[in-house]
DNA sequence: CGTTACGTTGATAGGAATCAATGAGGGTGG
DNA sequence: CCACCCTCATTGATTCCTATCAACGTAACG
């Protein structure tokens, strides 16, 4: 755990330039010059433990963020309901596009474990690289399409919807070259259910079936071996053809 | 139709600095200067029939558009089964998005009527108003924040989904000052059905049911009134007490 | 050691999909 | 001009999937 809070120390000091999510964050659109006078906009150190806020549903709006490292949920709180979750976020995602249209966060984000957070103020940003917002655009276009993935997903079966999460969730990790055949899932059988619009129950037993199938091995209730990824990804497309 | 035709090339020719639309629309983030300019990387002219296909699916990403009169859809093709609807866009709507990220068109826009649209040039537009993109960000916004309702609407009841649709679609001509009671149903009820995640079947039974109930009318299938506003509104507003 | 939140599993019910038949409108070609 | 076809819409009967209800197991925590 000390090592752990080190490394963590570590990752928190480091600025754009030298931040291993590159490719992924918003450097990926920058030459040198602009890294660097990005990171004079972005706050590289703010730090959430599992269940902290960044920002709250209704909160006026005062940047964007990036995932550094951890993971965070967005929900949505429907009035009388409390918290549904919509989604969640990886190093390298850029959060908060929900407040800009109002001024207002329409979203809440919450950390699923210990994640730092970059901070980028939009204000410094237009003063020191003016021609930014054309490649934020890129990254609000991202979470567009994403939410169409969403929209697709959920018109499948319970089942499908389950190992749609699953492989979209490995391919997101894969994608950052952490270990992808093996993750925890950082939400309860409940929030998957908000997720996918299901309920804790079909949830339950849709991650069980595809286990009993031997495609996926579940430790502790939220680890995720994936066991036949070819499996998943045959079961997600014979609905295609069809 | 000789009169209707006139009328819109009149609106055709229309600059940003006169169109009604306004406030709905780019412009209402600008002062008087940078509306100008942004009508010299405007492209006023186009216009399409029903059917016509503004951009495809795959089509690299050239330019943003805004819907200036009519309506048109957006389509999402999966794999082996055709394009699925995924919402429509009226005057005053920003489109294009979904190929900013991959420069690539991750759908399919075409025209539900005869409706004309505005292509805005975003090369010209760095040029003429380089603060234009943090503008654009917010329209953008509005895209992201509008699919988070359709993810909420869609875990509503079949009938209830139909009725937000309904609600949905009448908020908009009111704010843009149409009548807002009574309009077309553009689309058909399997297309309805793709955009509601239902089966036409269930379309057709639900407003067959909503009429019955007599809060709306249906005239030739697709010419809906709307009857009882506060009772469709009451209709959709109970489940979020319970 | 009780409490609480989470997860699993079973039984049942309900809502929408599916299957099927019919009707209505629009366009085409004989 | 009418017969035919094709697409869209409606309505009914049935099936199937998932929600719901309920009971129990388990782990964390004060």
């Amino acid at each position: 755990m000390s090592a752990n809070a080190k490394n963590l120390f570590r990752k928190l000091s480091i600025s754009c330039k030298d931040c291993s999510l590159g490719e992924l964050c918003i450097p990926h659109d920058l030459d040198q010059v602009d890294i660097e006078r990005l990171d004079d906009s972005v706050n590289h150190t703010k730090l959430l433990h599992t269940g902290d806020v960044l920002y709250e549903q209704g909160a006026s709006f005062k940047s964007l963020y990036a995932v550094k490292s951890g993971s965070v949920k967005i929900c949505a709180s429907q009035e009388g309901s409390g918290d549904t979750v919509m989604g969640i976020y990886l190093p390298g995602e850029v959060i908060g596009f929900d407040g800009l249209s109002t001024e207002r966060h329409q979203c809440t984000i919450s950390a699923l474990e210990t994640s730092s957070i970059c901070e980028i103020n939009l204000d410094d940003l237009q003063k020191n690289i003016p021609t930014i917002f054309r490649k934020l655009l890129k990254h609000a276009s991202k979470r567009i399409n994403q939410s169409r993935d969403v929209f697709s997903a959920n018109k499948q079966s319970a089942e499908k919807r389950i190992v749609l999460f699953l492989l979209d969730l490995s391919k997101r990790y894969q994608q950052r070259g952490y270990v992808y055949t093996e993750f925890n899932l950082l939400l309860t059988r409940s929030e998957l259910g908000e997720l996918l619009d299901l309920t804790p129950e079909t949830v339950s037993r849709g991650l069980r079936k595809i286990e009993r199938d031997q495609l996926i091995s579940i430790q502790n209730q939220r680890h995720i071996k994936i066991i036949d990824l070819d499996g998943l990804n045959r079961l997600v497309k014979i609905e295609k053809e069809s």
